[in-house]
DNA sequence: CTATCATATCAACAGTGATTGATATGTAAT
DNA sequence: ATTACATATCAATCACTGTTGATATGATAG
């Protein structure tokens, strides 16, 4: 019993260090710009770049960090490289949410 | 025209701004799970304190960045400070959520 | 009025992460 | 092959903020 609740415990503290961690990525300014901007289309480098007012390799940053945490895929298109939202994650994370905020 | 529509465009940009500082309050653990602590009730720092395993002054730090971006209220009672979740302030900070993320 | 409890403030430090400039990779066109 | 285009990587800097230790404030009890 006395396990038990602790391991309960343990789920909820990852879950919430997870939601945390969720929160950090997507608190960024420029990025929940992107995630807006994607959500509407997929969109390659250049096009999300003109909508940022943000050098061109920070951009790369902005997105990679988003993509490594899950949030954004990508596909080459030719020379282009094409970001498009990763709906199931999102949609995870934001249900994780519920609970916390 | 364009006037108007540069008018909205700035609207956005707020929001998204609001937004952003909004999820970067909320993003730091310690701060989500004194979020979680108050929803079922409010609770004195001591309370809070035992919740979370860090030092009295950062526990105060922390509430006191809750507090000032508007997310909890404190009142005083004896010798203690109560801290509840500002409800209002929440659920409008959820909902500009819904446009973004 | 002194001591103790409950909480907040302050200055200094440390770590993270956004930003910048330069350069590299990889693709297509000529 | 060479050039131009589209994007990514790298190292260095800068700024912000979480953390810490020490101290201050404010309230109650004895």
């Amino acid at each position: 019993m006395a396990l038990m609740k602790c391991c309960k415990l343990n789920q909820k503290k990852e879950k919430l260090t997870q939601a945390a961690s969720f929160l950090n990525v997507v608190s960024e300014e420029n990025r929940l710009n992107i995630l807006r901007i994607l959500r509407k289309q997929e969109r390659c480098v250049y096009d999300i770049w003109q909508y940022l007012d943000l050098p061109q390799n920070l951009v790369s940053h902005h997105l990679k960090v988003l993509k490594d945490f899950g949030l954004l895929n990508s596909r080459r298109d030719g020379k282009k490289i094409i970001y498009s939202l990763n709906k199931v994650n999102l949609k995870q994370y934001k249900s994780l949410l519920v609970k916390f905020i």
